[in-house]
DNA sequence: TACGTAACCAAGCAAGCGCTAGTGTAAATG
DNA sequence: CATTTACACTAGCGCTTGCTTGGTTACGTA
């Protein structure tokens, strides 16, 4: 039978995994190519996974828990006034979204491969993560840091900064930092 | 033989095809399920596009193509200030979004599964939509209406609307000019 | 030495895939 | 009337897919 823990092993192959779905696209890579890229034959490879969804599965758990690990150590190693808040908040997103990119950029394009069971159960550990954001950008208004609408300037700004994956390059000559920097002061009244 | 004209069949078809390329992303779109959902047999589709690729281009372009013709018709139809221009462009941008909302994720969600050959001709029709952004945007920068770098404003505003299509509820109480009109006033200095 | 277990492999099945070949038919065209 | 065109059909080829089966290897522990 098969394995179903966080060995080491199946961590290191779901890292792989990752690479591979953000290639090709979560359908058009097949099992036979994971396996490949793994070092091992097809089917070895269902000694360590269920099946091919549950590779997603996953590769997504994985990049989500270190998203909400990432941004709850930001938000409590930074000064706790509205503003410093925020800029943690983005600087902690764009971490997670350059460190651990191959996973999040499945779990943001290739959510909608999940089963049923699989996106529920992924779905509460989302929903801790945007539940920080919401905090974070509710005391910025209450705060006059930022205006509008809490529910429209939060999809925004979450928009604006899961889209970097489709264009940011991290050999160019702008960090992470940089952006989000450059974010906060473009919706920042002054 | 088949026949690449733009027939309205055709016109009908692709628009069946965008609809299914959402629902279950083209990878996952059999040629099978594409042929009942139109009422015809699997082998007829191939009558009217030469294989399945080419459905997908027919797709993306179509709503490209329609993108390009709402902006030029509303910047051509706004003052000549600009603001105004800026405002006029984030409406189209939202407009055309809805309006062909399928063309459009499935343009913004499945550009990689173009061949090259298809994938070069449709980026000159992109480039040209984009450019249209990259004018506005300086303007409003040389306006001192909004600050910042122009390469990275640009990739944020259009990084946020580009992501509504996520999350916007067209039965909801917001219009899409609410939306274009709420994160303009988000980016511009007061 | 004997045993338990994690890791792996070769082979292949049943289902589904994109696509082709060849044909039928009703309407438009000369 | 004869011919062409547009559209649809049936049947199935050749291949790939996710996954299973039944067994082997490597190695730590007693």
């Amino acid at each position: 039978m098969n394995v179903m823990n966080a060995s080491p092993r199946r961590k290191e192959l779901t890292r792989l995994a990752a690479q591979l779905f953000v290639q090709e696209g979560f359908d058009r890579t097949t099992v036979r190519m994971l396996a490949q890229e793994m070092g091992i034959k097809s089917g070895s490879l269902f000694h360590h996974f269920k099946d091919k969804q549950e590779i997603l599965a996953a590769v997504i758990e994985e990049g989500t828990q270190n998203a909400l690990s990432i941004a709850k150590a930001a938000l409590q190693a930074c000064p706790n006034n509205a503003e410093a808040r925020l800029h943690a908040m983005a600087r902690a997103h764009l971490e997670t979204l350059f460190a651990d990119r191959n996973a999040h950029v499945v779990a943001l394009f290739e959510w909608r491969r999940l089963d049923p069971a699989a996106s529920a159960h992924l779905s509460h550990l989302r929903d801790a993560y945007e539940a920080m954001w919401v905090d974070v950008i509710e005391d910025a208004l209450s705060a006059g840091l930022i205006h509008g609408d809490r529910f429209l300037v939060s999809r925004f700004i979450l928009g604006a900064l899961n889209w970097t994956v489709r264009w940011y390059d991290p050999n160019g000559s702008r960090t992470p930092d940089d952006l989000a920097d450059e974010l906060v002061a473009m919706i920042m009244s002054r």
